[in-house]
Order: structure tokens, then C-alpha cells, then sequence
DNA sequence: GTCTATACACCGATAGAC
DNA sequence: GTCTATCGGTGTATAGAC
């Protein structure tokens, strides 16, 4: 019953997330794209026939089931809503991987990227507050005071990423992780 | 006495720096570089003999001065702590100009300009962080506070800059500077 | 000090064999 | 579905006239 072997797009997606991320949509060339992914640049292109901005939406769709799955389910479990929170807290270490955490995010609205990708970007970055906002709610939290929370988070959770690449490695989001967990406003 | 109106190597840099600011190194091109300071491609070596890196140094240097000038020397003055940090603070909003602010340290550590400038960077970052925290004990914070305090600072900042590009306004950023004034723990 | 013209590598993208 | 070979364009960088 498991899927076929074969290399899907979404599988293709995964490895060339990394590239997008470190190098912003300008930065990262078919060369590099077609060595992480350890095809020719001619076989990326049958795979994503509209080419690079179709392998960056595909990035970021991957990116977006990530964040689904490591960070917004925990959110909407059953289990205790203060839990919820820092089950999604800890889904967070683990989306932003890596010995130097990047956010694709953040990289893809530098330069021709921005203007290709910024709207949906948006719309994660809002669905990610809202859901943030409404496990707050919850727990028993007033509406302003969960909103005005999840909107510091998600803040300080950036600033948290570069300055991770900053200092070259993972303590600055470590550590903001666990100030959130700390500063909920519930629980 | 006015210095010579010829356009100055700081001049040109001045006007590089946006374009490195919004394309980061790899994404800003000799062509969108030179059409930022008005000279034709040639002229630009002219000034910058080592190229593009030179012209990312000196965007660099010019964005180091500007940020002695708005956001360190208000912190170093000889009025009351509480008043330097609040100075320092509307300066900050300053140094970040434009109708969607961006960091130039946050754009340089993409790609292949984190390579080339990540020390630098990282030594900017370090001497405000520590300006910030030595006012802070001026004030009458303890040393740990003051350095927690100095640090959180930086990383919403740097986190709001991120959220400027994300909803393409200055909000953000000055949301954050009227917090972080109020919750100094000085004043 | 500025320019036009150019060198040569690499860019994103395509053609067509296997 | 993968590849080699190639296209036209643009990239960074230089030469040399004015």
C-alpha cells in the first residue's frame, strides 16, 4: 500500500526548500536547484514546466504542509488549550530545522520573490496568528490579549531566525521558544 | 568650506544601499546598481574597483555610520538614561526609513553575502546590543536584565522588519518601537 | 571620470535523442 | 523521465576612447 518509490513533485519540493531558503529566489540558481535535487536542470523542467517560480510555489507548499502538520495541528487537538500551545511551540523547533535555522518565509519576500509570492505569504503568516489567537481564546484569554500575543510571537519568532543567522547557529530560537512558552497568556 | 559637491564614494554608497537592502547581494545586478546612482556599469568600477563587494562594503559602512548616528550616539549622550534609551528608540524608527522599512544586515545574510559579511554583521550587531544594555545599567538595571532586555529588543525589531515586508507597511515596526519604550526597564 | 563596446561565464529555458 | 547540447539573454568585469 505505500506510494510508489518514484520521486514526486512534492518530494522534489523538499529538497529544493533548502536552496530557496539560504539563498532568496534571486539567489538561487537552476544549477543549484538541479544538484539538490540531483537531476539536470532539463529534467527540473519536466517537473515543473513553468520553472522556477513554479519550483519556489512548490517550495512553498511544502513549506505551508510542514507548518500544517508540525505547528497548526497541535493547535487544534482537543487536548488542554495551554498544551496545544506548547505542543505547537515544539512543532516549531522542529519546522525551523537545521544547524542554522532559515525561514522560506522571510527569504522569498527579498527582492523579484516578494512581488511573486508576498500575497500568499501573507495569508500564512495571518492563518498562523489566527490560530495562535484562537487556542489563547480558548484558555480562557481575552480576545485583544490573544490576538496582541500572537502577533508578539510570531515578532519575536523571526527576529529570533535572524538573528540565528546572525550568531550561525540555533540558540537565539531555542531560546525565544522557550520565553513564548513562558509568556502565554494562559496556562 | 562645503566638501566638493563631486559625488563621494560615501555618496554613491548611499545610494546603493537601498538596492541591497531590497535584493540582497546575489539578487542586486551591476545594471539595477547602476541605474540606482545614475553612472553607466563602467563607472561604477571606477569608484569601486573590487566590484559588487566593494560596493556592498561601502553600502555596509554607510549603513553602520547612519546607525551611529540615529540609534548609538543618542545612547551614549550625557542626558538621563531613561531619555538616551527613549532617543535612541525614535532614532531607530529613523534609521529604518522608507514606506516598507528593510534591514540591510537582514538582506546581506542571504546567500552569498552572509559569506562575505556575516563577521561584520554579527560585530554591528553585538556593539549595539551591548550599547543598548549599558544604558540600561546606567539606568539602573541589573547587568542581566539589562543584557536580556537589550537582546529581546533587537530580535522583535529585527522580528517587526520581517512583518513590515510581510504586510508591506511601516505598522509593525512602529508598534514595536512604542513597546519596547514602554516596557524598557529603566524610566 | 564618464562613456561605449566588449569579453566570457552563467543565467533561465528549450530541443530532441535515448 | 532522464540526459546532452544548445539557445538567447544577462551576469560581472575590462579595455580603451574621450
Amino acid at each position: 500500500m505505500a506510494r510508489p518509490a518514484k520521486m514526486s513533485r512534492a518530494g522534489l519540493a523538499e529538497k529544493l526548500t533548502p536552496v530557496f531558503q539560504q539563498y532568496g529566489y534571486d539567489g538561487a540558481s537552476l544549477a543549484m536547484l538541479a544538484d539538490a535535487v540531483g537531476l539536470s536542470k532539463a529534467s527540473l523542467y519536466h517537473h515543473f514546466p513553468r520553472g522556477k517560480e513554479d519550483m519556489a510555489l512548490y517550495a512553498l507548499a511544502h513549506s505551508g504542509a510542514r507548518l500544517q502538520k508540525l505547528v497548526l495541528a497541535p493547535l487544534a487537538g482537543r487536548a488542554e488549550p495551554a498544551q496545544r500551545l506548547s505542543a505547537s511551540l515544539e512543532g516549531t523547533g522542529l519546522y525551523y530545522d537545521g544547524d542554522i535555522p532559515h525561514c522560506l518565509m522571510n527569504s522569498l519576500l527579498l527582492g523579484e520573490g516578494r512581488h511573486l509570492f508576498g500575497g500568499r505569504i501573507a495569508k500564512a503568516v495571518s492563518a498562523w496568528r489566527a490560530a495562535l489567537a484562537a487556542t489563547c481564546v480558548a484558555g480562557g484569554a481575552g480576545k485583544q490579549t490573544a490576538v496582541d500575543w500572537a502577533g508578539d510571537a510570531l515578532e519575536r519568532l523571526q527576529g529570533a531566525l535572524v538573528l540565528c543567522r546572525v550568531s550561525g547557529g540555533r540558540a537565539p530560537l531555542e531560546a525565544c521558544l522557550d520565553k513564548l512558552v513562558a509568556a502565554a497568556p494562559i496556562g
